[in-house]
DNA sequence: GTCTATAGATTGATAGAC
DNA sequence: GTCTATCAATCTATAGAC
């Protein structure tokens, strides 16, 4: 490495535009001159376009999945220890509050968090099977655990709620950056912590609300 | 107009095109096979690309507004006339049922509901400001019936509350004619019908919850 | 209105010098 | 590992014959 790493900087020049623009209207061009790197280093370190794109979201997604992972198991645990259910609540705080902690952590990961939320309708299968992949094992773990705190619900409710609920995330967090046409007298929110506190009670109701 | 109208194929086969592999994804070449029709015709009818993107969205969205816009008013006359409030879960029927009316009566209007879905998180800001013109009026209104709904609630919450909403909702759409990791025992939902039926009490009871 | 042909720009990928 | 140079394919858009 002659360079400060220039793999790093081509990670870190195109999550940011994989963020702001897309994946398919980012080209190898972009980010490699916000990397200020070669055009032929990203073949040389990744391969191939669609193998960057597998490296930026491996990068992020792994840690934070494994995060999420391991509350979520320990919350499982204490749960079951003491003879008690896991809560909705705390379920869905054990999901999301990794992604702060992960983002406080790191100041590019305000990138990777708005283009997660664009991940799970992306219309390129390749891209969406990659994101799928790495969601799948913390996705099932989720479930299970909102069925433990949900007994009464059947299993199909919880599924679909959970859909909606990580619809209602994905959106909001790739929605943040953006121009929202906000009525007169309601003021835009830039923080993540403050989103997420009004989401949390919304998601809760709905998961929590009975069945028709 | 020699053959049966070019210009509504092109449309047509546009609107599923865009709706399977996204905007930036579709070439006007694969949208003039699809048509049977000349790559020369789309700069002919639309002028550009952008145009024709415009196109498909104004044909499907105009009229679906429009229905949206005198369910919400009538809603609003009958509520204030009978000295009542409207209800949250009419108020969101409102919003959400003439997408399946819209949908039941032409066949290609399934195409266009998951193609809603993604314009949301639109990264092209061209595309996205678009949608978000279209939407804008129709989007007051529903702001302001479910203020009315929830007199108790600070607007902020309503707002932010309906953002998620409608993250949910969009995600879903789009996500619906796509292979999901579904876990064991749970089947698929292919029906715009059913999905709804699980959506509307998860959303009713979000929009109602406390505040904390 | 529909077609062919093509301009003009941009794309992902690679060969080969250093 | 990094660079220049370039290939081959693709794209949107347009000019001009019919």
């Amino acid at each position: 490495m002659s360079q400060p790493d220039t793999k790093q900087r081509i990670l870190d020049a195109a999550e940011s535009l994989f963020a702001r623009e897309g994946f398919h209207n980012t080209s190898l061009r972009a980010i490699t001159r916000q990397a200020e790197a070669n055009l032929a280093a990203v073949n040389y370190h990744f391969g191939s376009k669609d193998a960057l794109v597998r490296a930026v979201l491996e990068r992020r997604l792994t840690p934070l999945n494994q995060a999420r992972r391991e509350r979520l198991n320990r919350l499982r645990e204490t749960s079951g220890a003491n003879g008690r259910r896991p809560g909705v609540e705390e379920t869905l705080r054990a999901f999301i509050e990794p992604t702060l902690d992960f983002r406080n952590s790191d100041p590019g990961a305000k990138d990777f968090v708005s283009l997660v939320g664009r991940a799970l309708g992306e219309p390129d299968e390749s891209v969406r099977k990659i994101f799928m992949r790495l969601m799948e094992p913390v996705f099932q773990l989720f479930f299970e655990t909102l069925c433990a705190a949900l007994p009464q619900h059947p299993h199909k409710t919880v599924f679909w709620r959970l859909v909606f609920s990580l619809g209602s995330m994905g959106q909001t967090l790739c929605l943040m950056d953006k121009p929202l046409p906000l009525p007169e007298g309601i003021a835009p929110i830039h923080e993540t912590e403050t989103l997420l506190a009004l989401l949390i009670p919304f998601l809760t109701a709905g998961m929590e609300a009975p069945c028709g």
